[in-house]
DNA sequence: GAGGCAGGGATTGTATACAATGCATCCGAT
DNA sequence: ATCGGATGCATTGTATACAATCCCTGCCTC
């Protein structure tokens, strides 16, 4: 949604974005393996093509290729999430600031909806839907500071929480953010750079603060996965 | 150098950073087209392998890829420019400080070399050379921060800043970097991590007061690209 | 001449064939 | 029974063949 490159090929874009997608939602879970036939019969197009969307997902971190064995969804490690949380408390609260001096009405009732229909995602218990729309909520932050470098960075840690988040997550109860964007929200409205910029802080500091990042490795997805790999 | 990436396929990495290579020492040009038959050629692999590099640098920005019509040395436009500066001045200063709080002798010793070859490369008149290990020392600066994620995104900002240099450079003289980075050099081995931070904040506004982002376009690669393209 | 259109060569996009590698299973030896 | 190695299947890595697209050139019309 975010990014309308025109320069990967716009076949592999969709198979990329698709499985991006299931990981955004937590449909596909750390550690499975993405079979190059299997992701092609899917989509109806062939290895070429999956290769290649595997190898741009694998660029944003969201898959992770090991030579001759194939194509995984990432699994994040401890330190990781804190490299990517460290990232975002970086980028997001300046980003923030930006985006509050150049915030305009349409940019409001944009992520008013996007509010809105998070909210409908969880009360139709859909999780993962809902999960997803939040990490939205930040990226279109991003977007609104007009700064698409800055936003791509965004955009892929945004993704990676995703996934630590699937890994890391200590409690099942999403319902936590919306308070936090709403605040947001109003500081956006009212043009308070200040303001939104301490609530991005705050707002990344209690997420962090929901992860469990005390155990160094992470639920296997299956036995098999834990004992015969690494 | 930095990124001793296992995902990526072998072979295909080697072609990648040939080109990236290539392009930070400014022996290809932006705009420069990179047909892939020649590519491989010079590499000896097939149009796979090249295919999979061209996406990869696509995917960093060093590489435009306009479909069907091929792969070319991207030319980062002037609002390009201006992003790439604000993120790295979002990101480096704080890189700096961390990096000033953990740096040990032996990567003073590492730094030291680093200038040291850019001197003797810009005293051989090597200046494609000199620009690439300039870029370098501040990879390296992000690497002793010890944030492997930022690090990446750094690195991919300063690779895109030797093309924004190859197009918006008012002069040839890349001289006056040595002395901001030796006094950098002395912040880190001193441990003084606001002394870095401010240098390194005082470095990039000049790095840009180097840059005339006044015209729009830029100029071109050859008369056939300027008028056939776009 | 200027503009438009058709043909041909060059280049990219995609699928597929084949080689290389890894993984599981089975067998035999100890 | 357990370990070691060999065999076969599943999957990935690479090259190549073919289709689609683009771009250049030359011709034709006005």
């Amino acid at each position: 949604m975010i990014g309308a490159f025109k320069s990967t090929n716009q076949r592999a874009r969709v198979v990329a974005e698709g499985i991006a997608t299931a990981i955004h939602e937590h449909r596909l879970a750390p550690g499975m393996k993405l079979i190059e036939d299997e992701v092609g019969e899917i989509y109806g197009v062939s290895r070429t093509i999956v290769r290649s969307a595997l190898q741009s997902l694998s660029h944003e971190k969201l898959v992770e290729i090991e030579p001759n064995r194939g194509a995984f969804v990432a699994r994040p490690s401890v330190r990781d999430a804190r490299e990517v949380f460290e990232a975002r408390a970086l980028l997001e609260p300046r980003t923030a600031h930006s985006a509050a001096t150049r915030t305009t009405p349409a940019d409001i009732e944009l992520l008013k909806r996007h509010i809105e229909e998070e909210h409908a995602a969880l009360d139709a218990e859909e999780v993962g839907r809902a999960l997803r729309l939040s990490g939205n909520f930040h990226i279109e932050i991003a977007r609104i500071a007009n700064q698409a470098t800055i936003a791509a960075f965004i955009g892929q840690l945004v993704a990676r929480s995703s996934l630590i988040i699937a890994l890391y997550w200590r409690r099942r109860n999403a319902l936590c953010e919306s308070h936090a964007h709403h605040a947001l929200l109003d500081a956006l409205a009212r043009n308070e750079a200040d303001r939104a910029e301490e609530l991005m802080t705050s707002h990344l500091v209690d997420l962090v603060s929901l992860l469990d990042l005390t155990e160094p490795p992470v639920e296997p997805t299956s036995l098999k996965e834990a004992l015969g790999a690494e």
